[in-house]
DNA sequence: CCTTACGTTTACGTTAACGTCAACTATTGA
DNA sequence: TCAATAGTTGACGTTAACGTAAACGTAAGG
């Protein structure tokens, strides 16, 4: 008993492509660096649903600043098997890292904002300053 | 009359490399590409509190994962001068893409720091787990 | 005076993340 | 049957952000 049919919906790598805005080269860089496993039909790849949750999680990645070594050790820890003590622990700690660096960008974001904030009230007062100077001139 | 001697505190390229924890080349480079701009006694790099900040704001740019580049074009913003008023649009219109950007990066950012937290209390309870049955097997 | 430490410019080397191109295969529609 | 379309591998090219090394200048200390 299988759920609709949008579950087994495969793609080739154009659409793919396509979809997210990046080239098959991409996607085939990605495939060789460890980052996505896409079936095969013969010579040709089919990406499924998970192979695209994938590259979701690739982009935002990039998207975050993340190389793409760093991307698939962040695969392998949400694959890694919870098998041994040891195993656990230095999972834990990767875990620990890569939240400590999210929360220092996030930080890095608030402050950017802030700037962008303080930037954006000045220009906007001194495009009203100039509005009104118009205002003004077109009533002589 | 000038606030305390600490304003006017001057840096060798060597003492703000080893604060920041770059390197001299990178400070030469950031250099080149118009980012800062020490003044010279002869030869010799001269930094002072304002570059220093610049520095400071070129590594939270990077740490966003922005370019040389895209972080020398945030300085432009910053610096430049509240003229014409078509200068202004273009201008807000830069900064609204910039906010626009790191908000998306803000919601990135959420979004993995949940999924570390669901990897994270997994591995935390496998690790109890694996803990109880040690402590099982010691009382035998 | 000589070494040591620190700085300078110039230039070539390196790595990541693709872009681009060549040569080939497979499918499809006129 | 033939051309167009989309895919394949392989290889070389490109850009950014430095690393590294050579050759040299300069101020301080023994």
């Amino acid at each position: 008993m299988n759920k609709p049919e949008t579950v087994n919906k495969t793609y080739s790598i154009g659409e793919l492509a396509e979809e997210f805005g990046v080239t098959s080269r991409a996607l085939r860089l990605y495939e060789e660096e460890g980052l996505l496993d896409p079936q095969r039909e013969g010579t040709r790849r089919i990406y499924n649903e998970r192979n695209r949750v994938r590259l979701r999680l690739i982009l935002r990645g990039k998207r975050l600043g993340w190389s793409l070594s760093e991307i698939r050790e962040s695969f392998d820890l949400y694959d890694s098997s919870l098998g041994e003590e040891a195993q656990l622990e230095w999972m834990l700690d990767k875990l620990a890292q890569r939240r400590e660096s999210l929360m220092e960008q996030s930080k890095d974001i608030e402050n950017a904002l802030q700037d962008l904030d303080r930037i954006t009230t000045n220009a906007e007062q001194a495009l009203q300053g100039i509005r009104a100077q118009q205002r003004k001139a077109g009533h002589g």
